[in-house]
DNA sequence: CTACTATGCATTTCCGTGTC
DNA sequence: GACACGGAAATGCATAGTAG
């Protein structure tokens, strides 16, 4: 019997899938091939397609696969690639191509330009030709408009991809220093003065007193910003014994704007347009115009304290990422299939009141057997820790031994984490440590430094290189203000009943949801966590070695990732979003991890996968077989190491279970050159003599 | 003025609980 | 019995207070 090649499974996999109507979550591991498999083969089933990633290199990789089986396919871009006369613009005004939002479709995009016959744009074409399957990044979903939005509603299926990106809010905060006090004000003014100083440049009378009386709507804005954060400065906000962490106050803009004035400032079009092209003439910071326009939409801010810092937020009350999307999905009539290989738990919440379910789609190539996680044996009680533990220098000499050891002449990875000082504000940052204090020299040329774990490099397509074995220098690690901002609730909220026992009121129409805060930290954290060590994971997995006669390609490439300074729990809670696991290793002892990393490593290496029973054989057997192995060869030649040495202060090995797992692999010791001999005192191991 | 200590809050770890 | 979760306990950190 031949059995399925690994296309066949994903095919069948994919059909099942497409079959299927209403709200699908995904469960699988990185490189599952589900985006690709979808793509691929909804054309054969006449189903349209829209896919939505976080990057436009991801869809540019999906376009490439697609054409080459003729499947008519396309993707909406920035709309500066998209429009030749927002290209022009961003040409001749270059601080356009800083700020995104000020790169939005020509006013009469709509009414005159597509309906001319020369207009020949891609964006013309995107909207007005047929296609079978359209990509689109979240940043444009976010700022999706109605024409998008009636091209693709009527397609058969939405394939949300890296559904964790749709919930990374794009709020940026405005920080300044605490004892700036009246910021908002000061750096608006200074502006503001000289530009009413000089008149002359109005184009007409019409266009002056708008302008003037939508400055001033900001100035206004800034005065009552400054006034909220000095009052919140006074008398910190505080709702119950602990308030919300670093949360000292709230503005309610509601009370103090009309909404026609909001609407009249937050107009895309031309007011907009006025606003900016003055402010760039007299000078005025465009970005931050940019991050002062959206405070103004919102009707709370959120004001923090941290460090010295404070830091302005827009709060978005009853944040639902999916709000503009079920306006007109169908779920009778259409598939949203919510891929990640990390499910965020918050989608059961942000979901609650529509049905949807899990689609097991596995691990149809073994990716995960691949893979080998080796974790610390020690919990570091912060990132921070490193620089004050004594043997930080040591940490990173055994971090280039084992890695030039085991790596060879390949490159191998250390994912640094990226700290800032509590209070003297300087970062605690792993490379220039390495930089300043020369350890550089010691790290071999091979080891590239990576600052987060969701550094750019970590997602999305990957890049070529190959990579054996990836060292985590203590687990991502969010701070905990980072959603405070997506938390807040009012009583029409939908999940407002759903965590009416954990609410904490702010007024009678403002609440906050402690719990979900934690949701959306723990959820990035594993995101974080599982992209980043799936990057060096051999997308094609073991199934190619059985499916068939070996060949050379064949060879499983087994990955390793160290984690260093966290433990086997926080790991295992940090791939709990994901569908199943690699096996976690940790070393037989404590402080065991550099000195037998290597040894872990070439057992697995020099054994097949079929060797071990399961996972658990691993996870348990290999600690035990590396720490004998190393003993041995610490001892002088002759000398025997007993059986009781090992397992002393190990509650949970009695002498008869240990002999058990070593006479099993009696030819796997003998191979690393360790005898086994049975006595009537126990048993006890020795290095066979070269 | 300096060095040390007590205090209280913030952060982190630990551990009991409920669930499967 | 393994696991995730969330609250309790422990620890860390900064600051104010105090002794010398």
């Amino acid at each position: 019997m031949t059995k399925a090649s690994p296309m066949d499974i994903r095919k069948e996999l994919t059909i099942e899938l497409l079959k299927k109507k209403g709200i699908w979550m995904v469960n699988k591991p990185t490189s599952a091939g589900v985006t690709t498999s979808v793509l691929r083969y909804a054309k054969e089933f006449g189903k349209k397609v829209v896919f939505i990633e976080p990057y436009h290199k991801i869809i540019e990789k999906q376009i490439e696969k697609c054409r080459k089986k003729s499947i008519k396919i396309n993707s909406f871009r920035k709309n500066r690639e998209m429009c030749p006369r927002v290209k022009k613009r961003c040409k001749d005004e270059p601080w356009r191509n800083a700020v995104m939002k000020c790169q939005y479709l020509p006013n009469d995009c709509l009414k005159k330009c597509m309906k001319k016959k020369e207009t020949n744009c891609l964006y013309k074409e995107l909207i007005t030709k047929e296609y079978d399957i359209l990509g689109l990044t979240y940043s444009k979903y976010e700022f999706i408009n109605e024409q998008i939005k009636e091209k693709i509603k009527n397609y058969d299926v939405f394939l949300f991809d890296e559904i964790t990106s749709l919930l990374n809010s794009s709020v940026k905060p405005l920080v300044y220093k605490e004892n700036d006090i009246n910021h908002f004000t000061k750096k608006f003014k200074a502006s503001f003065k000289e530009f009413l100083d000089r008149g002359e440049k109005y184009k007409d009378e019409k266009e002056k007193d708008l302008l003037e009386a939508m400055w001033a709507e900001l100035l206004f804005l800034c005065g009552y910003i400054d006034y909220s954060v000095r009052k919140a400065l006074e008398n910190p906000m505080k709702i119950n014994k602990f308030g919300v962490r670093k949360v000292i106050g709230i503005i309610n803009l509601r009370e103090k704007i009309s909404e026609a004035y909001r609407n009249w400032i937050n107009n895309k079009g031309k007011y907009r347009e006025i606003l900016e092209r003055y402010a760039k003439i007299e000078k005025f910071p465009i970005k931050y115009l940019d991050k002062l326009l959206d405070l103004y939409f919102e009707d709370y801010l959120l004001i923090e304290r941290e460090k010295g810092n404070i830091s302005i937020k827009s709060l978005m009350v009853d944040y639902d990422a999916f709000e503009t999307f079920f306006s007109f999905f169908n779920p009778n009539k259409q598939l949203l299939i919510l891929s990640d290989s990390s499910m965020p738990s918050i989608l059961n919440v942000l979901l609650c009141n529509e049905k949807h379910k899990v689609y097991n789609w596995g691990d149809p190539l073994n990716t995960n057997k691949t893979q080998f996680i080796i974790t610390d044996t020690i919990n570091w009680q912060s990132k921070k820790q490193f620089f004050h533990s004594k043997d930080k220098d040591n940490i990173i000499k055994e971090i280039s031994r084992t890695g030039k050891a085991i790596s060879k002449n390949v490159r191998y990875f250390i994912i640094t984490p990226d700290s800032v000082h509590p209070t003297k504000g300087t970062k605690y940052n792993y490379a220039n440590y390495l930089e300043w204090h020369g350890m550089k020299e010691i790290l071999n040329k091979k080891a590239v430094l990576i600052d987060h774990h969701r550094s750019t490099r970590s997602k999305g397509i990957k890049f070529e290189e190959k990579s054996i074995i990836e060292y985590h220098m203590s687990r991502p690690l969010i701070p905990e203000n980072s959603y405070n901002h997506l938390c807040f609730v009012t009583p029409e909220s939908h999940i407002f009943n759903l965590y009416k026992d954990f609410l904490i009121k702010f007024s009678d129409s403002l609440y906050y949801i402690p719990i979900l805060c934690k949701r959306y930290k723990r959820d990035n954290e594993a995101s974080a966590y599982i992209n980043r060590i799936g990057r060096i994971k051999d997308e094609k997995g073991i199934i190619k070695a059985v499916s068939r006669e070996p060949r050379s390609e064949d060879i499983i490439h087994k990955t390793f990732i160290v984690n260093i300074g966290f433990k086997r729990q926080k790991t295992k809670e940090l791939l709990s979003n994901t569908f199943e696991r690699p096996a976690i290793i940790t070393p037989f002892k404590e402080g065991r991890l550099f000195k037998d990393l290597i040894t872990i490593t070439n057992i697995i290496r020099r054994t097949s996968i079929n060797y071990w029973e399961d996972m658990s054989t691993i996870e348990e057997e290999v600690p035990l077989l590396a720490y004998i192995i190393n003993e041995c060869k610490k001892m002088r030649k002759g000398k025997r190491l007993r059986s009781k040495s090992v397992i002393k202060d190990k509650k949970e090995y009695s002498p008869t279970k240990l002999k058990k797992i070593v006479l099993k692999h009696k030819d796997l010791l003998s191979m690393f050159k360790i005898s086994i001999n049975e006595t009537n005192r126990g048993i006890s191991f020795k290095r066979l003599l070269t």
